[in-house]
DNA sequence: TTTAGGG
DNA sequence: CCCTAAA
């Protein structure tokens, strides 16, 4: 009853299970329990089979599934059905409500549900559990004992585990990682621990599990490895001591095996009694220990992003002052969220692949790049820093800077600077998150056609309908975002007249934008003309649809399957 | 809340 | 991009 000292490993080279299973790794998680195989040794399929048979009538699932393996088929079926997969299996004992996630009972209940696939059901559970069983809340775990009692009496005689299946409540999936990769735990059991386990009735599953599980954690997947543990583990856990992992598994591994030859070969062997029970228990502790190791090594992002945000030195009164205090936290939140995640993963999938329109006349060379990548990152920033109106540029530049730095070297460089580049995006972000502007993020060519396919279906003006049915995925792009960019376009185009000479002569810089586009905003700029129509609004807008460029587009094919359809 | 428009 | 006024 005294488990000792929250170490796996006790004296006895048995392992702390009942930490094991009562800790939550992860907080919690579906109680999805999946057999991996790493490899398709007849061994393996051996394993499973042994699995199954701890299971006993638990899982019904691997019975079902893997059913030609437990009648005896295993070793040529095997393989091939478990190669690197996974058994998914529904298990009956993972079925147990919330109650059971509560300390005491739950592991109990995980032990009678086990004793329930067993012929051993009655006697195991009145003897033992029954008087175990003090907790006031255990109503829940009584009728579910009972219920599963009620199945074995009705189903005794087939000994199908399937059959209580239907009649155990819900049930989780646990998966359960039986690598033998390196990545499995750090040698917190090993095979003698295995064979002490089974051999020392004193450290009987039940008596572990039952052991002081008051901690009212909610071992959600506790006795087997949550998946999303798991798997992560599988990643992130690389072999330290990989290579002495590898033997204890796969011994420990045969041994549990051993324990199951001796069992019938038919599928069901009702009988998984304590051993395989704590042999079961062995190889779960050694999954459900990673976890907690792993999560241990990673100091990563947060605190790279922690110790790189020394509070922004001036905050933005400005804004602070003028807008509601509502909308700057929201603003704040997802920019802040924006600078970190946005700018390394959504950045290379969204718009790594287009080039940003803007060119600064600096670099006529390679404005015409079609596809876009220009490459000398630090020429354009300049250019674009310089040609910034000298008001501007105290401002902006940083800002230029970060923004376009995201983006082009995106492009441009290969993934050996990417980190170099992330690093110093995050560095910079926070400070302008909170102390200044909007990340400027410049527009790609697949953002522009978006805006314009969405102008000349929604016509101008229409920027909030727009962005929701074009810009839904790209969060940053408000409708305000749209509007001042589609001005910008016609000032590109030179439909909206700034009015000064220069002005016109800095959009020059702007003409690389792909002709097509700047002919499809004129064209829509006559349609429809910029709000508070400085042009001659044109009446005729063709019925349904207001689309005129000249060129096919899409939304002109639209408009003519339209018509035709219409007629 | 969205748009328009100035900065 | 930001901000604000107006609707």
């Amino acid at each position: 009853m005294d488990s000792g000292p929250p170490t796996l490993g006790l004296e006895d080279g048995t392992i702390d299970v009942e930490r094991l299973l009562v800790e939550p790794h992860d907080g919690h998680a579906s109680m999805d329990s999946v057999i991996y195989f790493n490899e398709k040794t007849p061994e393996n399929a051996m394993d499973i089979k042994d699995v199954s048979c701890s299971f006993g009538g638990l899982d019904t699932a691997i019975a079902q599934e893997g059913e030609d393996i437990l009648n005896g088929e295993v070793l040529d079926s095997m393989p091939n059905e478990v190669e690197f997969g996974y058994f998914r299996s529904h298990n009956d004992f993972c079925s147990m409500g919330d109650d059971y996630l509560v300390g005491v009972e739950f592991a109990e209940s995980i032990t009678d549900l086990d004793y329930g696939s067993s012929e051993g059901l009655a006697a195991s559970v009145s003897d033992n559990q029954m008087q175990s069983t003090s907790a006031g809340s255990d109503t829940h775990w009584k009728s579910s004992l009972f219920r599963i009692k009620q199945v074995l009496d009705c189903q005794k005689a087939q000994l199908d585990i399937g059959s209580s299946e239907s009649d155990i409540p819900s049930c989780n999936k646990c998966e359960m990682l039986v690598e033998e990769n390196p990545s499995i735990s750090p040698g917190s059991c090993t095979v003698q621990n295995i064979g002490k386990t089974h051999n020392s009735p004193s450290c009987s599953y039940q008596d572990i599990i039952s052991d002081g599980n008051d901690g009212g954690h909610s071992p959600s997947d506790e006795m087997f490895c949550s998946p999303m543990t798991q798997k992560n583990d599988e990643f992130e856990v690389t072999g330290q001591d990989g290579e002495t992992n590898i033997f204890p598994w796969q011994e420990a591994l045969t041994s549990v095996q051993a324990k199951c030859t001796d069992l019938p070969t038919q599928k069901i062997s009702r009988k998984p009694t304590q051993r395989y029970v704590d042999e079961l228990t062995s190889v779960q502790a050694n999954c459900t220990d990673l976890p907690t190791q792993k999560r241990s090594r990673k100091p990563t992002q947060r605190y790279v992003d922690e110790l790189a945000d020394p509070i922004p030195p001036y905050s933005r009164k400005r804004r602070e002052a003028s807008t509601s205090t509502l909308k700057d936290k929201s603003l704040g939140v997802k920019d802040h969220k924006k600078c970190h995640v946005a700018s390394r993963t959504e950045l290379p999938a969204e718009e790594s692949s287009v080039i940003a329109i803007q060119v600064p006349f600096g670099s006529l060379a390679h404005k015409e790049c079609p596809k876009g990548r220009t490459c000398d990152l630090a020429q354009h920033v300049d250019a674009r820093n310089l040609m910034t109106k000298p008001k501007a540029i105290h401002k902006k530049r940083d800002d230029c800077i970060i923004a376009m730095t995201p983006k082009k070297r995106d492009d441009c460089l290969t993934g050996a600077h990417q980190k170099k580049r992330d690093d110093c995006i995050i560095t910079e972000s926070p400070e302008e998150v909170s102390g200044r502007r909007k990340h400027h993020r410049l527009w790609t060519i697949t953002e522009v056609r978006k805006l314009i396919d969405g102008v000349s279906q929604y016509g101008v003006g229409r920027w909030s309908r727009i962005k929701k049915l074009f810009f839904s995925t790209s969060a940053h792009r408000t409708s305000v975002d749209l509007k001042d960019k589609w001005r910008n376009l016609l000032k590109a185009s030179g439909i909206l007249d700034q009015g000064r000479q220069g002005e016109k002569k800095r959009n020059m810089a702007w003409r690389p934008l792909p002709k097509s586009i700047l002919r499809r905003v004129c064209e829509l700029a006559t349609i429809y003309p910029y709000p508070k129509g400085q042009r001659p609004k044109i009446p005729h807008i063709q019925h349904d649809s207001p689309d005129r460029s000249t060129d096919i587009t899409l939304s002109d094919y639209r408009r003519i399957l339209r018509s035709i359809n219409g007629s």
